[in-house]
DNA sequence: TTCGGAACGA
DNA sequence: TCGTTCCGAA
């Protein structure tokens, strides 16, 4: 009952068109799973969970079937597919929930600002718990801060086109550490590597880095509406957990390959 | 269950 | 580069 566009989604168009990848090459990973968690058809085998960008995968097997559905590997399993997730770690897209089986945590702040280096998220005070990293009106916005260490990387991970990168960790000064869900059993521990980068100082490296002030609009609009689907967000009830809205769709008992048909040559 | 090295492919 | 495949270790 909802058309493959999509609607209620909150996240940026560019998390999840495979053009964003460096290079624009096939898809990746973590657009799949983000493209995963967008749709509610898929929410029996993996959603969101918790804060931020936490989210389970509640089938494994599925997820996998899925995903090697969609790169033509027949074979593929949640151990390959988890590996492929673990090279994310060192790249900081993405890090285990210790403690929670199957769960993971994007880190929007690295891949947002990548993309939207100039943002304001300064006052990320009182964030609320599913704010969208979207630009709802075309203006600037903020999203839940994370770990402030999130935003270091030693070098330009994923970075679409290359425009603009390394801005990004100058603004993001997330304040807010730790996980604020419920579960936060153990907590992510960031490793010694956020405050190594915040001690020595960010400007440090990126003195002359900064460009020379890009008008805001044109930032936001580097990836246009998909098909041209301008969709006006109705107002879809936020899930309690998501840390996005996402509409509900998908029939009781749909089977999940006619959602994410196989796409081989 | 999770981790990460290693070899390999596109 | 980004996985895929395999696998030993914790």
């Amino acid at each position: 009952m909802k058309t493959p566009g999509d609607s209620g989604f909150a996240f940026p168009e560019w998390a999840y068109k495979p053009e964003s990848s460096p290079g624009s090459r096939q898809i990746q990973l973590w657009h799949f799973i983000l493209e995963l968690l967008r749709k509610e058809e898929c929410h029996d085998v993996i959603a969101w969970q918790g804060d931020y960008g936490e989210f389970v995968i509640k089938d494994p097997d599925e997820v996998a079937r899925l995903w090697g559905a969609r790169k033509c590997k027949p074979q593929m399993n949640y151990d390959k597919l988890s590996r492929a997730l673990r090279y994310y770690y060192n790249k900081r897209i993405l890090h285990k929930t210790k403690g929670k089986r199957f769960t993971y945590k994007f880190n929007f702040n690295k891949l947002v600002l990548v993309n939207y280096p100039f943002i304001d998220m300064g006052t990320g005070r009182g964030v609320p718990q599913s704010a969208p990293p979207v630009p709802t009106g075309s203006s600037h916005f903020r999203f839940p801060p994370s770990t402030p260490s999130d935003v270091l990387s030693s070098s330009e991970e994923l970075r679409s086109p290359g425009m603009f990168s390394s801005v990004a960790r100058r603004m993001a000064r997330g304040s807010v550490s730790d996980c604020s869900d419920g579960t936060s059993t153990n907590s992510e521990l960031e490793e010694g590597l956020g405050a190594d980068e915040r001690g020595g100082g960010p400007e440090r490296a990126f003195r002359g880095l900064l460009p020379h002030r890009m008008p805001h609009d044109s930032l936001f609009r580097i990836y246009p509406n998909p098909g041209g689907l301008s969709r006006p967000a109705p107002r879809v009830h936020p899930d309690s957990m998501s840390p996005f809205p996402v509409s509900p769709c998908l029939a009781p008992g749909a089977s999940w390959a006619k959602i994410c048909p196989p796409l081989c040559p």
